[in-house]
DNA sequence: ACCTGAACACCGTTCAAGT
DNA sequence: ACCTGAACACCGTTCAAGT
């Protein structure tokens, strides 16, 4: 009995790889993409740094580990039944979603190139092309298109959060950003200029939007 | 005299923003991201750490300043007096070339949201935008769609470099990527694992402007 | 005003030593 | 087999001291 319970208890105290991507994401979304080293996660499961490499490979693999892990969760909810167009937008917004949450997985999608996460994301956006009536030998170049729009945002969103002061929010973020806007040289920035305003004003995740339907209004027209 | 020579002497020897930029270009382009560091700069440079200082704020704004200035080169050369939509195909190619040159560009730009370097490429994409009959009210959609897709593919291909081993060519990292797709679960990447063909063949340049050519396709078919 | 370079406060990673 | 934690080889950045 004393053997079973001690056993038990070693069992949840015990470090295993999930533990420690587990606690790597807390750490990630609590206090952001700087505060997480080996040193913090090994202080967090009460170890010591030197453990963690028993299961992880190093820190690139963690980080690999936790973006796939965080994305997948919202791979697998959106995205079922719906008509093709509707599945790639709740694809691309599905992840817009996660990285609104968890910014630092903008960051890392950016970093390895085909790392699991973004093959996830380049399956089901895949999948979604031969229901459009996509030709076989273009479906590759579309994918990869509305991929690396997808990606091109997650970076940059994730770079404007990374800067953001904690408590302030993303409208006044984007004020500041529309003032520099309005004070760059007249001649050679007029159309930044002239934007600014609706920089102010705009909404992150509409404008996302706004260009997977361009892109796939191209694939549409281009069939 | 003896005065004068020592003054231009003194001149050539002297550290600079320019010298210590063009300093951290030549690092990156030769030895890559993870060589440049305050210490080998510094001793390219024949000073101490602390010198630099005195001239950039800190690695990032040394970054965004290499960054920019490689871009800045690309950015005024394409472009010019052509027809809108070739006008905007070459200056996507342009910063395709830039980072095929110099892969640690790539990288950069997904860092910082709307630095310096982003900027050069949304004014100069934006401006062939009425000229392409966009509404105003869309145009920001559209340069903003065209940026983030370049910007994905960027820091994609950057990553892909980054950890190509020096000697080896794009080829034979795409062979090795190629047989890595083939052999995921076929329940759970059909679709990768057809286009995994086509990832062997296929040129990176050409499937970059396919992805613009889809966008400005969907630019057109929404006007 | 500009430069020096040691010092500070960190990193990721390794590894002998323990259990 | 798994864990400990000191040690190693680095970083970016600061700053008293020099010229």
């Amino acid at each position: 009995m004393a053997d079973r319970a001690q056993r038990a208890e070693r069992r949840t105290d015990a470090l295993s790889r999930e533990r420690i991507v587990e606690a790597a994401i807390e750490i990630l979304d609590a206090e952001g993409e700087s505060a997480l080293t080996f040193r913090t996660l090994a202080a967090r499961l009460q170890t010591g740094s030197g453990a963690i490499y028993w299961h992880v490979a190093n820190k690139d693999d963690l980080l690999a580990t936790t973006t796939r892990d965080v994305l997948a969760r919202a791979m697998t909810e959106g995205a079922r039944g719906a008509e093709p167009r509707e599945a790639v937008r709740a694809i691309a917004l599905g992840v817009f979603d996660v990285i609104d949450a968890h910014p630092w997985v903008g960051t890392q999608l950016s970093r390895e190139p085909w790392q699991p996460a973004v093959m996830q994301i380049l399956e089901h956006v895949g999948a979604q092309l031969e229901a459009l009536g996509v030709p076989e030998r273009e479906q590759f170049n579309c994918a990869s298109a509305l991929v690396n729009y997808i990606l091109g945002l997650s970076g940059q969103y994730a770079a404007g959060a990374r800067l953001l002061p904690r408590e302030s929010d993303r409208s006044a973020f984007l004020a500041t950003m529309a003032e520099r806007w309005e004070q760059l040289a007249p001649a050679e920035y007029p159309f930044v200029r002239r934007v600014a305003a609706q920089l102010r004003e705009h909404d992150d995740r509409e404008q996302f939007l706004a260009g997977i339907d361009l892109i796939l209004a191209g694939i549409a027209a281009s069939r």
